[in-house]
DNA sequence: CGGGAAACTGAGTGATTACTCAGTTTTTTA
DNA sequence: TAAAAAACTGAGTAATCACTCAGTTTCCCG
């Protein structure tokens, strides 16, 4: 059991940052410091590896937005959201390797034809915007957030917004972390109620 | 020289599509009814064909944004940013395949080896967001947006928003055409003055 | 211990890859 | 129209790929 986490947790990073396709059996076996045959006796397949890390990475981000509502108090539903934009980038930091995978098109290529990849993308994707929403709902009802906000589409535009900004992070296309406060200040522009 | 057009053509669909590394040389040649032998007279490699092709991109998108500016007025800086996050929707729809070859990790592997990748996409990200910086400074000088946002960072997130949208159109994740008015509103609600 | 199961090995396989090159065809030019 | 230049060809090459399998080691349980 103690290659197969090593197979895992190499290949995380390797296909993250490699790459699905450029990232061989025979470089991932050489830093696991395994036989090349050991991973297709765990796993059954380049894609079955893929599949597992996958599923892993949904088990991961879902527990840890579950930890992050464990008797957490708000103020309100619009600081609720902004915690959650927050903490989703605390997030993407700590796991960056994982967030940089989720940005990867082998990913989105095996959705195509292969369920089970579309089933875990989905899943997280709705847990994140589902929590988005569900703190826009919250804050039209404590009266924080604007009555004429659509919950559902502008949780999408939050998130998409908090992913491309995370994008941008990995990419090191421009310093992300100094868009924090801007970024903070846009979501309370967004979706605040008249003053 | 007919050729060189339709090798250039078919794998700017296919690199967009398929990925870099899963398009081959010989499927290139296929689809195109070239011997393979022509796409390596025509460029050195399959990177320099790449690199072509970013390059025919980077033309491409930054004429479309000035013959979008040619004499075309506008009420206030405020509207002049809508319409360009619209026009900039537009486009990505327009050319849908080379927003989505923008989107690919080989693009952003090759620039950190080959400096003409990365000053290709700096050339098509710095376009996008001094046009959006430009709208806000303007709307600011003229009372339509609100004096405390910051114009470069606004404009970042801005794109940042507007490029996030484009990849979900693109991915098939959410129906990206129905967070249109939410988006626009959204950019209202981000940079308007007090009323 | 003993023995069966699970984990692991690494040489081997056929397919595919990017790229080359010597030669042919087409186009341009004088 | 002849010669030079440019465009094009496709068989060939060495390397790499994902994956297999027959055999070995390690582990666990009675």
């Amino acid at each position: 059991m103690k290659k197969k986490e090593a197979i895992l947790k190499v290949a995380t990073v390797l296909f993250a940052n490699k790459g699905f396709a450029d990232t061989s059996g025979q470089e991932l076996a050489r830093l696991t410091g395994t036989a090349e045959g050991t991973i297709f006796y765990h796993f059954k397949s380049k894609e079955g590896l893929l599949l597992a890390i996958l599923e892993r990475v949904r088990d991961e981000i879902l527990d840890q937005f579950e930890r992050f509502f464990e008797n957490r108090p708000f103020q309100s539903g619009l600081e609720m959201t902004e915690e959650v934009v927050s903490f989703y980038l605390y997030l993407a930091g700590l796991m960056e390797d994982k967030f940089l995978l989720l940005h990867r098109h082998a990913l989105y290529k095996f959705s195509e034809s292969n369920p089970e990849f579309r089933e875990n993308l989905e899943a997280i994707y709705n847990c994140l915007v589902d929590i988005f929403e569900k703190a826009i709902v919250t804050g039209q009802a404590d009266g924080s957030i604007h009555p004429d906000i659509h919950p559902r589409k502008s949780a999408l535009i939050l998130f998409t917004m908090v992913d491309g900004l995370v994008r941008f992070k990995n990419y090191n296309l421009y310093d992300a972390g100094a868009l924090f406060n801007e970024l903070m200040q846009t979501c309370r522009r967004m979706l605040q109620a008249d003053t």
